[in-house]
DNA sequence: GTCTATAAATAGATAGAC
DNA sequence: GTCTATCTATTTATAGAC
């Protein structure tokens, strides 16, 4: 079996990217990086710039991929709410095809960004304006009520990237302190978030349909219930 | 003007926690925390006993002071409701006050918690089972819908962590690239996450009042609406 | 494409003078 | 309490052999 063109370059981005996302730019060293892929630190050189033009490229991607999935989104012909809910479910299959993403998005955050140059930044402003667009589409329609597109943003990625992020500490937790953290499935979580989401932003909305809260029942993943 | 005993070490402190918050454990050196304190670095190995034992100090610090304002509501005769009102602005307190503290959060997340000893996790869990009680007393009560405590605890905190975090982030997405981003006060963003939280705990409680999504009225800091 | 060897800088940590 | 000097280990990055 013949090796795949790319396939060392490949390796290296995966290597890199499970070790960036645990221990962060600065912790990861080259070498180590090199040894998790099977190859010599220097074939990182040869492939790339350096341990930024590597670090980045893995941050490119992922930007470029969910602003396009939140492009087609935005752009389909779904409504409003179903696309909010497409939207999250986006982000969702992202953090788990990528679970380098969650961490990774979390300590660029916290760092300010300052690894991403002015092209990378513009990927990410691509997002949240697709989300802006969606919001706007709803109030018009009536079916939102007029909300703020970043109060809205931050509400609804955040507690998908904290929650996939959290997957190692909450074992954690669950094996020592915390027995109940553990058993809660991502697909319960993501219809959680949908719900909550959905809810805020149609209550009091023109187009408001008397008690839009989801009548009770005792469905096994009823948003918002037990898990 | 004598120093205050003790100044030095609060000085080591003060700029750790900053320089952690900015650049993380690894990305910070113990020579330019000294600097930033306007000391020299063999001041930190006087007053702590190594890096990650400056670190702990800091983080455990935290933890200590949330979790005892988040038993202190748990324990008092505010309405379940009411309690998850002040938990979320305790935390968001928490973070104003301390505003090292929510970069902290993210990266320690990000990490699985590896600095954190036990004891340490256990401050941790202690906020966890708190909010926990919260939500047991508004079920028990009818006042809430039977909530998974750890749904509800990422969709409570991740918000209030991830909007305060990227305060820097935001300024430079505003200057560059979504003008936006910017203008929005935390105050706003807190009232929307307790509106949006009040809102998914009560819709479809058994005490569910008539329809209890807020009135639509044009005051600015209308939980949910414009900013 | 892949590795060895090595340069050059920086890091955490300690000993000891003042 | 505070600083200088220094040791040791690690790190990024490159040159050059195969």
């Amino acid at each position: 079996m013949k090796k795949a063109p790319g396939a060392t370059r490949d390796a290296i981005l995966a290597a890199a990217a499970t070790a960036f996302a645990a221990r962060g730019f600065s912790g990861t060293s080259v070498d180590s990086i090199a040894a998790a892929a099977g190859f010599n630190k220097a074939m990182i050189y040869y492939h790339f710039r350096n341990k930024k033009g590597l670090y980045l490229e893995i941050l490119r991607d992922v930007f470029r991929s969910m602003g396009g999935r939140a492009a087609d989104i935005a752009a389909s012909d779904l409504d409003p709410g179903a696309k909010i809910e497409a939207f999250i479910d986006a982000l969702d299959n992202m953090a788990a095809t990528r679970p380098y993403m969650p961490p990774m998005m979390m300590r660029e955050m916290a760092e300010g960004a300052v690894h991403l140059d002015s092209g990378t930044l513009r990927l990410m402003a691509a997002i949240f304006g697709n989300l802006a667009r969606i919001l706007d589409e709803g109030a018009a329609k009536g079916v939102f009520r007029p909300a703020h597109p970043v109060l809205t943003y931050f509400t609804l990625i955040s507690p998908i990237i904290f929650f996939r992020a959290t997957a190692p500490i909450r074992a954690a937790l669950g094996k020592t302190h915390v027995p109940d953290v553990r058993a809660i499935a991502p697909a319960t979580f993501v219809a959680n978030v949908k719900s909550t989401a959905i809810t805020a932003l149609t209550a009091g909305a023109p187009g408001f349909r008397a008690s839009r809260p989801p009548r009770r029942r005792s469905r096994t993943n009823r948003p918002g219930g037990h898990a």
